[in-house]
DNA sequence: AAATTAATTGACAGTTTTACTCAGGTATGA
DNA sequence: TCATACCTGAGTAAAACTGTCAATTAATTT
């Protein structure tokens, strides 16, 4: 049960996006450099970004994308829903738990549990903490 | 995100395992049968079971499986375990939660906190806990 | 002993998903 | 008008997933 790469690239992209920014627009190309990862593929992901309304664009010269709201207030389960990754780990069922068996299978409990687990966890986490966790990192050992 | 079939089928069977079986080894076509699950796909499966010491083989004719321990003492994560899927949600990072990033990464502690979060879940529930909601659940809404 | 049942093993192929790349286009500021 | 940077959709190679097939070994029943 992995999260595809392009999940994890995705919340990596809005720290650094976070990160690094002034409140000036960043440019795709300096993520790229910063995180390694190709320009097209970001491109990519960033366009699912900002239709899942996580981050705005801002085009032409010295253009590049922001964050859409603050940092507090976006979670890595949204990111990862942007990019269009499920967080449900059964096909069979949906993002709210319902499931084709109509509770008459015996595994249903446990998958829905684990759905509510997983997605309950992710929802806990904003941008926020992590960038404060990245900073108090480099810092030193303050935490 | 998503449990692989492999995962889910082997929990399955296992619950259909446990349900159907009087102390008598259950022979893979019956299960094969009820689930309807092919009987060769089960035959890889069951194979793995026994290496990861979930079940216990009995050859020839009557033969069959049964479980290698009591019901209330083999975990869901052991059963995914044993088909060799993977319950960390990131390729960087082992089982024990260590990663090549020695910690240093900002996205390290979501990771580890989900990996935990999973397997601790998997964990508390039972394949006793699984076969008695089955039981209750068709014996009507007794519960 | 022979026949039958059923586990056991390893190889293999079809399909789907992933993880990208490529080739263009469009909007903006200098 | 030129450089920058976002934007889009198509395409592709590799990997993973899902399952099948063939052949063997071991135990039991007749
Ligand atoms: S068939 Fe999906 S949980 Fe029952
Ligand atoms: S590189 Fe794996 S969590 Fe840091």
């Amino acid at each position: 049960m992995r999260l595809s790469t392009k999940a994890q690239y995705a919340v990596r992209a809005m720290v650094s996006l976070h990160l690094h920014g002034t409140g000036a627009p960043v440019s795709l190309r300096d993520i790229a450099v910063r995180e390694e990862i190709s320009l097209q593929y970001l491109e990519q992901l960033f366009s699912k970004l900002r239709r899942g309304g996580i981050v705005d664009s801002v085009r032409g010269t010295g253009g590049g994308y922001v964050l859409a709201r603050t940092a507090t207030d976006i979670r890595v389960d949204e990111i990862i829903d942007s990019v269009e990754e499920t967080l449900v780990p059964v096909s069979c069922m949906d993002d709210s738990g319902r499931c084709s068996c109509s509770e008459q299978c015996v595994t249903h409990n446990v998958w829905q549990g684990l759905a509510e687990g997983i997605r309950g966890y992710l929802a806990s986490y904003t941008l926020d903490d992590l960038t404060r966790q990245a900073q108090t990192k480099w810092s030193g050992p303050s935490a």
